[in-house]
DNA sequence: CTCCAGGGAGCCT
DNA sequence: AGGCTCCATGGA
């Protein structure tokens, strides 16, 4: 622990109280893969010190995010530093990253359990070590509301922007880090604001979204424990929210490890590769596929989507 | 110039 | 319930 007063060149003290730590990864069963796990579409709210996004090197990339524990933002930056995670925050980052990056998560026991064939088996080793996060509900939500019809890079963009023109300055030992803005400030920031950040037709249902949970009329994490389908459902009441958003909710919001978000990228999948698998609408696809693929079926999906998303196959050139 | 991006709302049958 | 159209914005 290490205490670092800082002193504004406005004449305002700050003080900082910037822990650090290290996790063990030597003994995690299926490693980390830090970068695949922050990086791959699965949560918007990690960004890199650099400001690069998936360039070359970034497996020695440092990132940062913040969180709130007990109610109290915090400040998280991780690395990775040979078989450790090296950290520091402003508190114990450590329970709170095991959560985030699912280090609990037994990936050998998790790809034995789920069917194999040369699609997913590929897309396995091509990033094996890649966890699914446990991120914030209500940063979630916001995120993949902005997610419909743009480009993961974009995404990373639009959150970075609205971080830094919404959200709450934080100490981090001498430098300021902006908090993902909350709900109220989001609502408050009104429509035209947020299009002026760059979120376009996606302003208002971020805007409606975030007045609902800033007056309490709904919350994200009311979904949780429901059976999935009513589950999903649960999550459509909040504006610019259908079928594949909820389900990006339920998988990278709220731990729910089986659901599948259909995306362009799947759906195109599914068609090449599991054509039995297709039903009439997406909650009969969806029925199918995670009937084929199990209580896990969304580490497969999570992976099938990086791998192909990110060129990791044979099948790029085309 | 056109086409596309981790889709969804509104409106129609 | 299931189809159709429009929706901002930026990059290729």
């Amino acid at each position: 622990m290490k205490l670092r007063p800082t002193r504004g060149k406005t004449g305002r003290n700050r003080l900082s109280i910037v822990e650090r730590g290290e996790l063990d990864l030597s003994t995690l069963p299926g490693g980390l893969d830090l970068r695949a796990t922050v990086e791959s579409g699965q949560s918007y709210l990690w960004w890199r010190t650099d400001g690069e996004t998936y360039t070359e090197g970034g497996d020695g990339a440092t990132y940062r995010t913040t969180d709130r524990v007990d109610g109290v933002p915090v400040v998280i930056e991780a690395e990775r530093v040979a078989d450790k995670l090296r950290w520091r925050a402003t508190g114990d980052a450590a329970p709170v990253l095991r959560r985030r990056l699912g280090l609990d998560d037994d990936l050998p026991a998790i790809r034995a359990s789920t069917p194999s064939d040369d699609l997913i088996d590929s897309a396995w080793e091509a990033s094996w070590g890649m966890r699914i996060v446990r991120d914030p509900p209500v940063p979630t939500l916001v995120s993949f509301i902005c997610s419909t019809q743009m480009r993961v890079e974009r995404i990373f963009e639009m959150q970075q922007s609205l971080r830094t023109a919404l959200g709450a300055e934080l100490a981090f030992g001498g430098e300021t880090v902006h908090a993902f803005p909350t709900p109220e400030r989001l609502a408050a920031a009104g429509e035209t604001k947020l299009r002026d950040l760059g979120l376009g037709y996606r302003a208002p249902y971020v805007q409606e979204t975030a007045r609902m949970v800033a007056d309490g009329e709904a919350h994200p994490a009311d979904a949780t424990d429901l059976p999935y389908e009513e589950a999903r459902e649960c999550l459509t009441r909040f504006v610019g929210v259908g079928d594949k958003v909820a389900d990006c909710v339920l998988l990278f919001g709220l731990g729910e490890l089986s659901a599948v978000p259909l995306d362009t990228w799947i759906q195109r999948t599914v068609r090449e590769y599991y054509p039995d698998l297709e039903g009439d609408s997406y909650a009969e696809t969806s029925r199918a596929i995670r009937e084929h693929l199990g209580p896990y079926a969304g580490y497969a999906q999570t992976y099938v989507f990086h791998y192909r998303r990110a060129g990791l196959g044979p099948e790029t050139t085309a």
